[in-house]
DNA sequence: CACAAACGTGAGCAATCCTCGCGTTTGCAA
DNA sequence: TTGCAAACGCGAGGATTGCTCACGTTTGTG
């Protein structure tokens, strides 16, 4: 949580923290601006100066709240973490066995799916397009984070198993889900739909084991 | 094959392909001094600049023969996949039996480990953080024909699957074993080994499957 | 040897990220 | 109310870097 925030925020040197009620309904509207031009044009294609023209702002306000480019995009996923954090951890709340950890994560694996399709920023954002080394450390963190989630569940149920074990297999499993998630939605529809059925079953297989 | 050299080479426009001796050997040297800043520095930290500094070359030599920064890249990641497609072939050309299959795919995700953790090159290439399309692009068409020469071998071993499945299957595990490849070189070495252990399990798993 | 085509050059253009010095507004305590 | 420090806001311009282009040089060929 701690190192997270840190990421966000702070790896090029602090900023003004907006405190006036003003400058936050500012940095709401860069953020906003941002998002929109993100899903028009993807993140490689987002200008700084268009971002404050379009929010009305100057660069240098701009500047005083985002550290850099990074910083906007960091921003903003981190703002999709805490919806995913809340809809993983819905998901697998009431889980109780391993037949409805299946259940659940087949479920989960689908509505992720359909986040992906429907969130064009979120898609860019995570699209594995990025150069930008905070934003891959923010990923790692925030994946590790949803792969906590289902490690827990799994130490849950199989408590006489090597928790070192069922970390790996958390982490992977996660992290490949994501994967086939970027995959799935830069091929056609079809076969994207076809990937993810695939990936379910391996990732089952593999939660099955014991 | 007609495909990925048009990706390789020619997206913004055709420069010229060097034909005498003198040229080819500079071209040759652009290519090493590339390398070797890729491999110092990364991808992201490619100056076109300091490539014809290094290579004893004008900047507009440089342009001459790679149209720009990403066809660089791009030209070295051809010459790894032409090692990446005979080692593959390699590995896969005596399969006669799912046994054999199970037992030559181990061995090549460990020698394609092996190759990620060597090649810092390859590994900076192909580490997913590329904000080039172009690039992605090629990444994409190199899968799909090493994820061909997998197929190849499971509609031999199995003539009577549904083909269009059996494809799916082999992108999808080709793809999943690059993002651990990715993975495993992102994280320390003692985890990166029980991720890809973990990876060859469920790949085999859903090789297993008839 | 003439000449066309390939080769080689580097100053400079254009795009873009980000800084910095200075003027303005706000909240608050005296 | 008023004085003031801190927060806010601004945008010209510094710095970097990918890439172009007009021109000079070398090479192969009849």
């Amino acid at each position: 949580m701690e190192s997270v925030s840190a990421i966000v925020q702070d790896t090029p040197g602090p900023r003004r923290e907006p405190t006036q009620k003003r400058s936050r309904e500012r940095v709401e509207r860069m953020l906003a601006v941002a998002s929109a031009l993100i899903a028009e044009k993807g993140s490689d294609a987002l200008r700084m100066g268009e971002v404050a023209e379009k929010a009305g702002v100057s660069i240098g306000s701009l500047y005083q709240f985002f550290p850099d480019k990074s910083a906007i995009i960091r921003a903003l996923a981190d703002r999709y973490q805490k919806e995913s954090e809340a809809c993983i951890a819905e998901a697998l709340a009431s889980v109780k066995d391993r037949k409805g950890l299946e259940k659940a994560f087949s479920e989960l694996v689908d509505t992720y799916y359909g986040i992906f399709l429907g969130e064009p920023v979120m898609r860019d954002i995570w699209s594995g397009t990025q150069a930008d080394k905070a934003l891959r450390e923010l990923e790692l963190a925030h994946s590790r984070a949803n792969a906590g989630m289902l490690l827990a569940v799994l130490l849950r149920l199989h408590p006489d198993e090597d928790p070192a074990s069922l970390e790996t297999s958390a982490f992977l499993i996660w992290q490949l889900g994501e994967a086939t998630m970027r995959l799935a939605v830069s091929v056609d529809r079809a076969e994207g739909d076809r990937l993810v059925t695939a990936y379910k079953r391996m990732a089952l297989g593999e939660l099955a084991r014991d």
